[in-house]
DNA sequence: CTGAAAGCGCTTACAG
DNA sequence: CTGAAAGCGCTTACAG
């Protein structure tokens, strides 16, 4: 508007011929039995006239906590955090303003990056899919909840997929096709829910008697590009070991395989069967459409932002809710109809 | 690490056997001949050991501004935004912090939410593809940069996209294809990139005498799903009107075009030519792959940036620089070779 | 119901 | 080169 100077609450103050401290009160919503209703309404006359906005910094400062609730997840641009985000935000209202880190696709944020943001005081933390590594400098005291960490439930809040049945799904439909050999390409994200789809694949081909071949070169960070790379150079050796499907990690990757196929001249599923995890949006328009294992995102985000509001309210009970159940679709990337 | 009583600048100084003055001028680099090299040691030491960490807020109240960059745009989670992010944090480096404001698909920050990163007291603003109601609400006074905001240059500071050419060659293509009536799928942003994008589509057109059709029907937020429905309800007008292409304000909206074609046993290209714009990474695995316009993410972050940065050292030169060139790709689903 | 005042943890002239 | 002190703009007991 103007480069006026910034208006504080002194001035707002003065104009609805009050204090600071009732100012305070009226925008904290403290006012119960506390404010007359003409003052509530006098100040917030003063507050739109002014145009005030409360300086967070200080009133972090003054309340030794912001309303900050940071978003910390290792891909933030993979469109799987549109649904997650939306249920965040939609459970955390507008008490809470949710703020984003951003790191490289699959990369975690730097301890230098974590003291950063511990500095803003934030009133909670969600992290997903986060490395052990990670989780070990995650040092601060805040409320911290975890999403899609499995195996970590013990330690740190956490909200989780069920991935059983949809991952033996997946297996069960690739051995009832006539696959013996098939391919696991991984994220190098070092991410517990990585570990855990993995072997989750690995056990469930063992009971079919599959073999499953996961070479060091078949993994990547979760970009498209990077799992084309990755699975051409694995290719050769995926090829001689007999390999008639690949098992990946996340949709991203199956799209870079997707597109490393094409490249290779490798017929999807005829020569070569795709399988992702996530069901992205993309998934359906694929060429050809990709089997997967859904994992509904908005839910997720739901579940994981009410258990951190519990725990800031700290009225979190014993236990936690359910993990939230994925799902296995079929698509035409192995065959299925699409 | 502990539930022990935070960390400050005091318990630091008092470890060190100095001054908090001496030490905030340590973690702020202002030790130029005010600091000795003994004491600058004796202060980091004490911070390793203690894990202090500085209290932003604070920081922010005594400098009057935070290190705070915040990135609004109407949909994060658009991968285009993975480019366009590392090209920021590329050229933002470690002096500030790049937070991203989080909205629906498509949709604006409210002004409520605008009064709240307000409050932050960022040291600058990067807008992309904003509309113009949301420019208004923006009344801060601080360094603001838009990305992709054509049409808005001469008031704000902006790095924008020169797609004129990219533009003609696209609708060249097509009328080349023999192609005498296309629709147009908007989005329903209100973004002034979006009304370039169209203008010039239905410029170019005219000048081949091709006749475009625009329903009022045929638009959708940045959304899969809600452009698949809105591309199947208007289709019988499409259809009827003789349309055998549809250009698409964005990649998203043309993956929802391709799902509906799908859905209404539409072959494409054959019956039916589909383009849109970014170049999204997905684009070259669509099925089939998509003709675009690809919006180089990276260098228009990194562009943005890099003026943003020059805005709060008001060392901002008189003229800004060129605009980054977008760049037509021909693929198959206008009937291109793969 | 209301306000004066202390205190949150920094940064920055300023005096030495 | 170093430190004491003012001040940033809030919130919250506390006294009335």
């Amino acid at each position: 508007m103007n480069r006026s100077p910034r208006v504080t609450a002194a001035m707002v103050a003065e104009r609805a011929g009050l204090s600071v401290a009732t100012v305070s009160l009226v925008l904290n919503s403290k006012t119960d039995g506390r404010v007359s209703a003409a003052n509530i309404a006098r100040v917030q006359t003063a507050v739109a006239e002014l145009g005030y906005v409360v300086d967070q910094g200080a009133s972090a400062l003054a309340r030794g906590r912001s309303d900050l609730v940071i978003l910390i997840a290792p891909d933030l641009s993979n469109p799987f955090f549109g649904s997650v985000i939306r249920g965040i935000k939609a459970e955390l209202g507008s008490r809470f303003q949710l703020v984003l880190s951003v790191t490289e696709s699959g990369v975690q944020p730097s301890a230098g990056d974590l003291r950063r943001f511990a500095g803003l005081r934030p009133a909670g933390l969600l992290v997903d899919a986060p490395s052990d590594a990670f989780l070990a400098d995650l040092s601060g005291d805040e409320p911290l909840v975890l999403l899609d960490a499995p195996g970590l439930e013990e330690s740190v809040a956490a909200v989780n997929y069920d991935m059983h049945q949809a991952i033996a799904d997946l297996v069960d439909h690739l051995a009832e096709r006539g696959h013996r050999t098939i391919a696991y390409l991984d994220s190098t994200t070092g991410t517990t829910t990585f570990h855990l789809r993995r072997r989750r694949v690995l056990d469930r081909a063992a009971t079919h008697g599959m073999t499953v071949v996961t070479p060091g070169a078949a993994r990547s960070i979760i970009d498209m590009q990077a799992a084309a790379y990755a699975f051409r150079d694995a290719w050769p050796l995926l090829e001689s070991s007999g390999v008639t499907a690949v098992v990946c990690a996340t949709d991203t990757h199956a799209y870079g395989v997707l597109e490393a196929a094409r490249t290779l001249g490798l017929a999807v599923p005829h020569s070569l069967a795709v399988t992702g995890f996530d069901d992205l949006p993309y998934s359906r328009v694929t060429s050809p459409a990709l089997t997967t294992v859904r994992l509904p995102g908005e839910p997720l985000g739901h579940a994981a932002a009410k258990r951190l509001v519990r725990m800031i309210d700290e009225t979190e009970p014993a236990e936690g809710q359910p993990n939230l159940v994925a799902t296995f679709v079929a698509r035409e990337s192995t065959g299925a109809i699409g």
